[in-house]
RNA sequence: GGGAGCUUAGCUCAGUUGGGAGAGCAUCUGCCUUACAAGCAGAGGGUCGUAGGUUCGAGCCCUACAGUUCCUACCA
């Protein structure tokens, strides 16, 4: 083995070795329960970022430590297509070639599109390969492949065949740029610091005017009212009345609608019933004309006069705004900040247009969705998302799941072009049912990217056909996803598998927070703040980009990551790595014969080690069961780094030396046997580092990732001597502290003195590891004069000084160590003089309470002694 | 406007049946001790956001407030 952990020399051949050897398949087994994951399918936009590997490394450490407890265990991996977000790609890249997609034509363009999926979709794969996934990659899916299609074909008819599919006339959130309507989640909203424009409108008789407030001046060329509200005591004389729409001359009416807001600014609202939801729905209200004045690319259109034809929207605020200011009709401009929404995908100002969309009905999919959360069948981890969950899910509006797209799945709505007939089939038609006609022509628009996604718990598993894979893996049992997109992804996953499958679509779903920089901010191109999972797996290594990213953060919270983070988590993957080195290079040294643990004799280390050993286990799987890894990870470090390490192998190595070969081949397989324990905990989280150490280790399996989790061994578990060896270590550490505040140099070696006051049998069991972890030259057994005296429960140790001891420096410690036992005294004296505690806290606290301050006080009466022999 | 989260050491964060405040990094001191200087031993550092309340006892439970982040909403 090499001297320091070099990743690099092993993780591509570990990897190479499970994929031949097929680990990583599941199969329908009869004889196993299952546990299944389907991976999120990444966006095949762009490469790997650290969100990812975040979100894999809890899906991976999840599936192994699954796997290794006996289950069947799934981990299904597969992309998405993304429509409009990989669209937009490919037109950015096709704008650098000089082309738009119109000049390719629909036929080339997807097939540029096609390239692209290859490309990336690769790319994307064979990086997740480098964070060691153990996914059955005989599974691959894509949103788009052949059997997704036929997938959402067979979902959209069976929606559509229940009316729950339907098209309709609507205000829509429009994306002038991406030219596509765009689902309400898909907007984001955003502060904008701009203007509110109070602009007179005149009566149409010329009977002075009225001032109505507005942030989008463009859209008065659409108006077709004012509205007031039907209580405003100021305005009811002059509803109905007639004004003269400024600019276009058009005459509009005052009308009384309860929408508008009597206490906000002038309580009058100009209504533009086809560039605002509201007034949309005030328009429909009132029979109101909707006259459309913005183009889908954001410029206006004739309706909006020949003065502004042609022009930007932004430009024709600019105008509208000079214009009226030449004819005296702004008011006041005032500084104003709103909520101005941006599309998600390409940040540009979203445009409210009326337009003819594909909906789904959402109510009633809805219900059994909050039904299976609110009963408990469907848990989210951690519990508080159950709240923004159902909260949505109650106020949920229709999904508007049509994109004026070329890119991903075109909508199966055939329309006859001689009758009128509407054909949705699994099968693309050629004659229309109706009228026998074979002009039929397909809706241009593609589906939404997420209605394809929202199957992916069983269209990966072969649905619609009635496959054994899905009677065995369907419901999931866990999906593992950020928070972000619990709208977007997993409501419509809910809702989805309830409808299609008549079952949830996972048991469980663990939400994990975003992946943020050190300062906490979304890492982003454009602050340079991001990290490059593929440059901290080159440079650290895959296990220390995994354990970096589980370490010290909670599920469900934004995980900071710094660079602090993973050069911890190596360090420590080296210090096992030189542990193992260490047990391992002994064994070699040895005539090494294999032996069961249980038929060893154990000295009071090596049970206080098993015993930890077992509390490590408990703990683990525990947290493990909760998926709180970064416990995991913590329970592990303190383990390995301090019980392991900085005690346990430091005080046996006078076994190994030991001229007895039996107690050199016992030790050796006590470290094996602890060896191997841990690196089965520590697999589902670095799985390359521990299987490459577990094929050095004697009489191993063929892999660490098929062999199974430790269990505790209650025949291993000695609680009691593991506390006489505690307070031994105390009083150890007494002896380093003294050293330490004498500046003694470790290689200055004195004899050290014990007295042993209760268990002898136990404490001479171990006397052998004293000097080693004491920085001492000898153990000898008695008491000894002019010597620093360390009081334990069990033991008094003596270590011999000179007279070079700086007393003062003595008493000051001394001193310090009283002020501090005084403290302890006071604070149990007034625990037990408080009546309220005696007789109200468990009996059990109490005495432990009693026996403290009996302790405390004979530890005080030594260190007094101490400082008065110092004294003298 | 509504809702949720967060506030603990200089920094990043752990901390559930309420029972003597923890880790890593950073800082300081002494050590290359035959697994490991990516290391060893030791030390310093916290009114647990503020103010109340419940309790024998609160970082933890309740209330209010402050700061901060996120989600959500049609305020022209």
């Amino acid at each position: 083995m090499n001297k320091t952990l070099d990743p690099k020399s092993y993780e591509k051949d570990i990897y190479s070795m499970w994929l031949d050897k097929g680990y990583f398949k599941a199969n329908v087994n009869k004889n196993k329960s299952p546990f299944t994951i389907i991976m999120p399918p990444p966006n095949i936009t762009s490469k790997l970022h650290i969100g990812h590997a975040y979100t894999t490394t809890l899906q991976d450490t999840i599936i192994r430590y699954k796997r290794m407890q006996g289950y069947e265990a799934l981990l299904l991996p597969g992309t998405d297509h993304a429509a409009l977000a990989t669209e937009v790609k490919v037109v950015e890249k096709l704008k650098k070639e000089g082309k738009t997609k119109e000049m390719l034509g629909r036929k080339a363009f997807l097939e540029e599109m096609q390239k692209w999926y290859h490309q990336y979709g690769n790319l994307i794969l064979e990086q997740f390969k480098q964070m060691g996934v153990s996914c059955d990659w005989d599974r691959l899916a894509f949103t788009m492949d052949e059997d997704r299609q036929k997938s959402v074909r067979y979902a959209f008819k069976h929606l559509y065949d229940k009316g729950l599919i339907y098209q309709g006339d609507r205000i829509t959130n429009w994306c002038c740029s991406c030219h596509t309507a765009l689902s309400n989640i898909e907007v984001e909203y955003e502060d904008h610091h701009g203007y509110i424009y109070h602009i007179r409108y005149p009566f149409q008789d010329g009977s002075g005017y009225i001032v109505v407030a507005t942030t989008r001046p463009e859209t008065l060329m659409g108006d077709v009212a004012v509205a007031v509200n039907p209580t405003d005591e100021r305005y009811t004389g002059i509803v109905g009345k007639m004004l003269d729409l400024p600019l276009v001359h058009r005459a509009i009416p005052i009308i009384a609608d309860a929408y508008v807001d009597k206490e906000f600014g002038t309580g009058m609202v100009k209504i533009t019933p086809a560039h605002d939801p509201n007034d949309y729905e005030v328009g429909k209200r009132h029979h109101l004309p909707m006259i459309q004045t913005i183009n889908l690319d954001g410029t206006m259109n004739e309706n909006a006069g020949a003065e502004y034809c042609g022009l930007d929207r932004f430009a024709c605020r600019e105008k509208v705004v000079e214009d009226l200011k030449n004819l005296d009709l702004i008011e006041k401009i005032e500084k104003y900040d709103n909520k101005v929404g941006h599309c998600q995908r390409c940040h540009s100002v979203i445009e409210p247009m009326l337009s003819k969309q594909w909906y789904v009905r959402m109510k009633e999919l809805a219900k059994p969705a909050i039904d299976v959360v609110k009963d408990g069948q469907l848990k989210f981890v951690p519990k508080r998302f159950e709240n923004l969950y159902l909260s949505w899910m109650e106020n949920i509006d229709d999904w508007c799941i049509s994109r004026q797209l070329w890119s991903g799945h075109r909508i199966p709505v055939f329309t006859c072009e001689d009758c009128g007939q509407k054909i949705v089939e699994l099968e693309d038609p050629t004659v229309c049912p109706h009228c026998g006609s074979t002009h039929l022509t397909q809706d241009e628009d593609a589906l939404d990217t997420w209605f394809s996604s929202a199957l992916w718990p069983f269209s990966t598993l072969g649905w619609p056909n009635k496959t054994e894979d899905l009677a065995y893996f369907y419901p999931t049992s866990l999906m593992i996803t950020a928070y972000d997109i619990i709208f977007f992804w997993v409501a419509r996953m809910i809702f989805s598998g309830l409808e299609y499958m008549g079952q949830i679509p996972f048991k469980e779903v663990l939400m994990h927070g975003l992946v943020r920089d050190n300062l906490g901010r979304k890492m982003s191109k454009s602050l340079g703040n991001g990290i490059d999972p593929v440059e901290m797996i080159e440079k650290y290594g895959t296990d220390a980009l995994r354990y970096s990213l589980v370490m010290g953060t909670a599920i469900g919270m934004d995980a900071k990551f710094g660079m602090e983070k993973i050069e911890t988590s190596r360090n420590f993957l080296n210090k096992l790595w030189n542990a193992s080195r260490f047990v391992l290079e002994s064994l070699k040294q040895a005539d090494f014969v294999l032996k069961d643990i249980h038929t060893i004799a154990l000295d009071g280390l090596d049970e206080y080690i098993l015993t930890e050993l077992s509390h490590t286990i408990e703990e683990v799987e525990k947290s493990y069961e909760k998926y709180d890894l970064s416990v995991v990870a913590s329970s592990i470090y303190e383990f390995v780094w301090t019980k392991f390490c900085d005690w346990y192998i430091e005080g046996i190595k006078p076994k190994l030396y030991s001229n007895d070969p039996q107690i050199r081949n016992d030790t050796i397989n006590i470290l094996v046997y602890i060896l191997d324990k841990i690196l089965k905990l520590l697999h589902p989280i670095c799985p390359f580092v521990t299987e490459e150490i577990y094929q050095n280790l004697p009489n191993h399996g063929p892999s660490i990732m098929i062999d199974s989790f430790p269990h505790i061994d209650k025949e291993l578990l000695f609680v009691d001597h593991r506390d006489i060896i505690e307070d031994l270590m105390e009083a150890i550490r007494g002896v380093r502290n003294i050293r330490a505040e004498m500046n003694v140099a470790d290689n200055i070696r004195t004899n050290i003195y014990i007295e042993i006051l209760d268990a002898e049998e136990i404490i001479n069991s171990v006397l052998y590891a004293i000097p080693k972890l004491a920085f001492g030259k000898e153990i000898c057994k008695g008491k000894c004069d002019n010597a620093k005296m360390i009081v334990a429960k069990h033991v008094k140790l003596y270590l011999p000084v000179d007279d070079m001891v700086d007393k003062e420096a003595e008493i000051l410690r001394l001193t310090k160590e009283l002020e501090k036992i005084d403290k302890e005294i006071a604070r149990s004296k007034s625990m037990l003089n408080n009546a309220g505690f005696v007789s109200k806290a468990p009996q059990k606290l109490v005495d432990a309470e009693k026996e403290k301050l009996q302790q405390h006080e004979e530890h005080r009466k030594t260190i007094i002694s101490s400082i008065d022999a110092m004294k003298k």
